[in-house]
DNA sequence: AGCGTGACAAGGT
DNA sequence: GACCTTGCCACGC
């Protein structure tokens, strides 16, 4: 089923579709290849994500740093520019990036209904760290 | 036109 | 979890 009616009949043209659903990610949370593929009406196309992102620039209007590999990995290698760049963004909006990857059982699009319901994530507040006491 | 390649995914071992 | 295999689809050679 598609998510929003009112997004069902936003273009004919796959490409178009793939852009609009990605930058329909809230903010504050995350989405696979292949959810976004699905999304836009073009179930077990993940590749064809991975495609149009991939002729994204980098500087494009387009949130390309809320998509993560079904794994919550980053598609890109470990401490490569492009991996660190998307992960200084998802910080930078209250994503946690714990070893490289992403909780999709936290900040997976749908599944992080504080992003869905006020679309930032708003305190997502650095966990209150237990004090040593220092000897 | 065939073949490898890639910002992928799901299922099995 | 890691790793491999298969399915997927658009591109470039």
């Amino acid at each position: 089923m598609l998510p929003c009616a009112a997004m069902s009949r936003q273009s004919d043209d796959p490409i178009a579709r793939i852009r609009a659903t990605i930058a329909a990610i809230p903010r504050g949370s995350v989405a696979s290849y292949g959810e976004i593929a699905e999304r836009a009406g073009l179930p077990g196309r993940a590749r064809m994500v991975g495609r149009v992102l991939g002729d994204t620039p980098a500087d494009a209007p387009l949130p390309w740093h809320r998509v993560l590999r079904a794994s919550g990995e980053f598609a890109f290698p470990r401490g490569s520019k492009p991996a660190r760049e998307q992960q200084r963004r998802l910080q930078a909006e209250g994503v946690e990036v714990t070893n490289g990857r992403v909780s999709i059982g936290r900040f997976g699009w749908g599944r992080n209904l504080d992003a869905e319901l006020w679309g930032a994530p708003g305190p997502i507040p650095p966990p209150a760290r237990k004090r040593r006491t220092p000897a």
